[in-house]
DNA sequence: ATTATATATCGAGATTTCGCGATAAGTCAA
DNA sequence: TTGACTTATCGCGAAATCTCGATATATAAT
């Protein structure tokens, strides 16, 4: 865990919204999965478009803002057909959050 | 608390450390508090210019990061004569990680 | 009053981040 | 193969951050 890029992803807005809408993606966006094979599981996944559109910003900054919180380590990605599926990494999220606890 | 405020003053290598170095004081800095009158409780408190020298950043630099995260909520300070001692914020703190915990 | 010390603030150039539109790359349908 | 669609990447000007030296402010000592 690099702690410096995580807070760097988590210090701006929208992103910070992503992140808060991604932990009940069934509330905040429309029904996901369709384009998921059966025998994949990613559940919680939402495609950029639909994220993109909840955050009113534009394609691209919302697909450099999935990929720099992917980096970071918040995110995690799957990829079927065009689309492409990012959901929370709640591992990821809670040693984070237990680092924060410990560490600062 | 302004979640923003506090990851960018969290992103930041320097002002990482200072925050790391305030929860031993005694361990990192030389002796402190000589200048704080009897009555006055600020245990823990370094001055600007211990942290400075440890720091090795320039003083106007490490000035305004302990300004920073004294805005952000992370540090509090007390002067005292021409000194100003910061030290860490544990309740705040505290809050900030529950806020991560639970929140984010 | 003058001088010395500690800290804060100012101004500036270098670097990084922001957020966009344009375009490329990958995938699907006809 | 062509065209439509989804996402990623590129290039850019604007804005923010970084870090410094210079200077201002506040206090203390002589």
């Amino acid at each position: 865990m690099k702690p410096i890029d995580v807070f760097k992803a988590l210090s701006n807005d929208t992103r910070l919204h992503i992140l808060g809408w991604l932990k009940e993606p069934e509330k905040h966006f429309p029904a996901q999965g369709a384009h998921i094979p059966k025998g994949v599981d990613f559940a919680g996944g939402v495609c950029v478009g639909d994220i993109q559109e909840k955050a009113g910003a534009s394609q691209s900054t919302v697909s450099s803002y999935l990929n720099m919180m992917l980096k970071a380590g918040l995110l995690e990605s799957y990829r079927y057909g065009q689309w492409t599926y990012y959901r929370r990494n709640e591992e990821f999220i809670r040693q984070f959050a237990e680092y924060i606890r410990t560490e600062i």
